[in-house]
DNA sequence: CGGTATCCCTGCAGATACTG
DNA sequence: CAGTATCTGCAGGGATACCG
């Protein structure tokens, strides 16, 4: 992400290691799964099961999986009730909300373009 | 997306095609390769080769694959010069530096919250 | 040089079943 | 209800080779 400038300076090494991690980071984050869930989940508190409907189309085992990947990476916090039967909640954090602002910009990119990009596929597939 | 409000007005079959279309949309566009892309691209003209060059890592086909992707969703144009070898230039359209901007806005997220996140790894992973 | 086609294999993701 | 584990398939994606 654009690091090129420091080439051969002392900051090298550590600018490399930031990248490769800024690198992978992106490729957790960067899926149509946890940015749908980004997005459902917004400012509310959602349970599992309230996520999986809203989410339509992700399994069972993709949500669990992009939560746990989103909760590592400290973008969902993950509330447990002990109660029975168990209660998990899940919210946004500070971070995910943050991420939230650019998945909304994403979004809002998808509306406003949405008739150029149906004409230019039709323009495509011919 | 987020067009619950509307269910069961006279506009909800409509919606529910533009809702379905962005979904698809999403989908195609919101993954790590198109998103690096995009990024590396920038304001500038790149060649096939040098775009490999700079997204590293990508093989030759994801790179043909997402280009294709991306010029039929009108995000990049495709350029090519009948010259012999091929000179086939890309660059984004109005739109891809549309979504740019978003792009742009995750690559400050992650350098933002790279800390928060590491911090957040090494405590779930203990 | 850039694109397409083919082969091939890993690993993702669905389905199912079981636990606390 | 939420999570984990196991099995299985099928497709995503790499490697290679060949065209314009």
């Amino acid at each position: 992400m654009g690091t090129k400038q420091f080439k051969g300076s002392p900051m090298e090494a550590d600018l490399a290691r930031a990248d490769s991690l800024a690198r992978e980071i992106f490729s957790d984050v960067a899926n149509k799964w946890a940015f749908l869930i980004i997005e459902f989940l917004g400012d509310r508190t959602l349970r599992f099961s309230e996520l999986r409907k809203e989410v339509e189309g992700i399994s069972h085992k993709m949500l669990t999986q992009n939560l746990r990947m989103l909760e590592r990476n400290g973008l969902v916090e993950r509330n447990v009730h002990p109660t029975v039967p168990p209660r998990v909640e899940y919210t946004l954090t500070e971070a995910g909300q943050a991420l939230r602002m650019t998945v909304d910009g994403m979004c809002g990119w998808t509306r406003r373009y949405l008739g150029h990009i149906e004409d230019s596929r039709r323009r495509f597939d011919a």
